[in-house]
Parts: structure tokens; sequence; C-alpha cells
DNA sequence: ATGCATGAGAC
DNA sequence: TCTCATGCATA
């Protein structure tokens, strides 16, 4: 049964947290991750009112090189002391006091670097090749060297590489070939892949790849570039944002919401000229969360079943299917709203375990056959990929309620 | 790489 | 309540 089980986020789970995934292909910062979701909590502080501890300069001082060193003790953590009891426990008379673990609204990417969260120690950079790494570490391990971008503004880079994305995918050894560079400018719309345009799938896509190969290249992890991000410009990632965005599992917004942190993350990640700072986090702890629970395949089929049916069950028919199915409304209730999410970004399961050579056919997914373009709302862009699209970026922002998306072959 | 979960915001 | 962005925990 699924068990619903609670989990004590310690300190101690800390190192294995990202080591599967990490095992997966190159780790080198397993504790980084972890970190990296954690310190999330801590640049969101209001100016206002600190917890307590200490007090972050959050003023953006354009001197202050990094924040570095700033904030290197970072003795105690505020967390702990604002919600010691978990909120699960509080829940049933949900007594949301929802404490201060907000995570920063995207609403406006307009703001300035004003965390210097907890990388102040100069001297932590920890060993590069670090067990997981050993073995596999292309580069020799994670150069977690992190440019910090003063506080504010964004020098631009006059690299060979300033804001393109383009001129790096002919040095590379096995490139795929598919990667065309189709010279078509329908019209007078320029949506070259790193200007201002909205880009289009082709562009994330394109970009996608390519930030992916770089950053491997880079001995980066998806772990380390969702840190780094935060460096930067005071948006922690996870590694499962950075995974997405690569795998294109994103919707189409978020895409592009992502894609200028990453492709600036790219230009500073290549000119590491130096400086090789490294970020030393403190152990976070404290968020306690719900343990995944674990649905079992016969219910899974059961639960895909009625989602076939009725995606968006009511409020009755989650209770009845849940008790029907011995889980907890909730749980039965969540799933249906991550099962729509996944269909809405249904992505080609790029079923590319370890060879990224070329001679990958085109698979084809198709839909389970319905379509449910009836709650989509406002589309702010406008740019359409009328060419072959890629199988991406269903009719969630994307106007094309009526063309086909993957019937080009 | 992905399943289940959280939370803010839209409706 | 649902959507949407995001991530912890896990396979």
């Amino acid at each position: 049964m699924a068990a619903t089980t609670y989990m004590t986020n310690s300190s101690g789970d800390l190192d294995m947290a990202l080591g599967g995934a990490g095992a997966g292909y190159h780790t080198s910062s397993p504790r980084s991750a972890t970190d990296a979701g954690e310190m999330k909590y801590m640049q969101h502080h209001h100016a206002h009112h600190h917890p307590a501890t200490h007090q972050v300069p959050s003023s953006p001082s354009p001197n202050t090189i990094g924040g570095l060193s700033s904030v290197a003790g970072l003795g105690g953590n505020p967390w702990a002391a604002i919600h010691p009891s978990d909120p699960w426990a509080l829940q049933t008379h949900h007594t949301h006091h929802h404490p201060a673990d907000v995570k920063q609204e995207m609403s406006h990417l307009t703001q300035q670097s004003r965390v210097q969260q907890g990388m102040g120690s100069p001297h932590a950079w920890h060993a590069p090749v670090h067990a997981a790494a050993a073995h596999y570490a292309p580069t020799g391990g994670s150069p977690l060297q992190y440019h910090h971008a003063m506080n504010g503004m964004l020098h631009h880079p006059g690299h060979p590489h300033h804001q393109g994305v383009a001129p790096l995918h002919h040095a590379l050894r096995g490139e795929s070939p598919q990667l065309h560079i189709h010279p078509h400018h329908l019209g007078d719309r320029d949506q070259s892949a790193g200007e201002e345009d909205t880009p289009t799938s082709d562009d994330l896509e394109a970009f996608a790849k390519q930030f992916k190969q770089r950053r491997i290249k880079l001995g980066f992890t998806q772990a380390d570039v969702g840190l780094a991000l935060g460096t930067l410009y005071g948006n922690v990632f996870s590694q499962t944002t950075i995974c997405r965005f690569e795998a294109l599992q994103l919707s189409f917004k978020n895409m592009c919401k992502l894609k200028p942190l990453l492709q600036k993350w790219l230009e500073e990640a290549d000119s590491t000229t130096g400086s090789p700072t490294s970020i030393d986090k403190i152990a976070a702890q404290g968020r306690k969360r719900k343990k995944r629970t674990s649905i079992e395949v016969t219910v899974k089929g059961a639960l895909e079943q009625h989602f076939h049916k009725q995606p968006k069950p009511s409020a009755q028919e989650i209770s009845s299917l849940a008790d029907s199915l011995q889980l907890e409304k909730e749980v039965v209730r969540v799933w249906f709203c991550n099962r729509r999410q996944k269909e809405k970004r249904m992505t080609p399961p790029t079923t590319m375990g370890g060879d990224m050579m070329d001679g990958m056919p085109p698979q084809h997914m198709h839909h389970s056959g319905y379509h449910s373009h009836h709650d989509m709302h406002g589309s702010p862009m406008g740019t359409h990929s009328h060419s072959h699209s890629p199988p991406m970026l269903s009719p969630q922002t994307m106007p094309n309620p009526g063309g086909h998306q993957l019937t080009a072959h």
C-alpha cells in the first residue's frame, strides 16, 4: 500500500540527495544540488525584516564583489526557529502559517542579484574529483567556478561567444548533423536564437541541445548550473529544472523564461578565465515534506483509465475514486494535476541513455488521441512555428490549435 | 530522469 | 479549484 510516510529532512541525508541523479551520468557535487534547493529559501528575504541570526546585506552595492565572503558564518538557520514543528502535524487544522519558505515568483525577472547566499567560504573548493565523479568526469571533475555578476548590472562580455548560441556547433566532435541551420526568415521577423524576440520552438530546441553539450563539455552538472544561476541572478534552480530544460520538458513560456538565464550562464561559464571561486553552502534543513507516495502500478493503471475518461474529475469523483483506490483524496487530486501537466508538455521521450551519436531515428510518439484544447487561456506571444514543429509545446501557449503538431515526417 | 508534492496566482 | 513553475526524493 502506498504508505504516506514522512521524512525528516535532516542533514544526514544531505549527501545522498542527488546521489542517484548524479550517478546516472556525471556528478561532482552532490551536495550542491541539495543545498541549492534549500538555499533558494534563503534568498527571498525581504529587506524589511530579517528573521534574526544575522542581517543579510540585501542592498545592491556595486562594490560588493559578488557579495563574496559576506556571509561566511551563517551560524544558525532561521527556519529551525520558525517552524520547529512540522507543518504536517498541524495540517489537521490547516494552520497555514506558511513561514518564510516562499519561493521567489518569476513574475518579474528584472530583479537585481541581491543574494549573497552562503557562498562565503572561498576556501571550500572541495575536491574536484569526488567519488562518483572520478570514474566519469569528462574533464576531470566539476570546475565549480563561478562568476558573480555585479549586483544589478550585467557586464556584457566581449567574448567571441557573446550572446550567440550559434557559434559553437561546429567544433564539437560528433554533433548531430540534423541541427540544420534553416535560414528561413519568414518575412521581416528575425528570430535568431539569442535575440530578444520570442524564441521559436526550433530556437529553444537548438539552444537546449547546445546548452547541454556545452555544459557537459565544461564539466558541469545540471545541479551546478542551477546553483550558478542563483549566484548570478539570484534565481536558484534545481537539477530538475535544468534537466527539464535540456529535455524540453517545460512549457513554452517557461522555456523562454529560462533561456536567457542559461544563455548568460553559458557565456560566463565558457569564459571562466581564472577566478575559480567556489561556493560553499550552508547545510540547510527544516522543510519537512510529505514523502512521495508510491502509487502501485495497478493503481496507476486505474488512474490512467479514469484520466482518459475524465481528465478533470470533480471533487466528488476524486473522492470516490480515492476511496475505491484507497488513496488519499489529495494524492489523487495531485495525481490528476500532474497528469495534466505531463500531457501538456509531453515531449519526445528522448530515449538516449548514453549514446548521443547520430543515427537516432526520429521516433514518434502519439497522444492518446484526445485533446483538451479548451482550457488554454491567453497566449501572450504570437510567434508560431509554421514549419516543421518539433514534438513539443502543445496547445499551451502556441496559437496553433487547428494545426497538427507532429504530423510531419 | 522522473514521480509525486508544494505554493502562488489565475479564475 | 485549477494551472503553472518548480523541486525534493527516488527509481
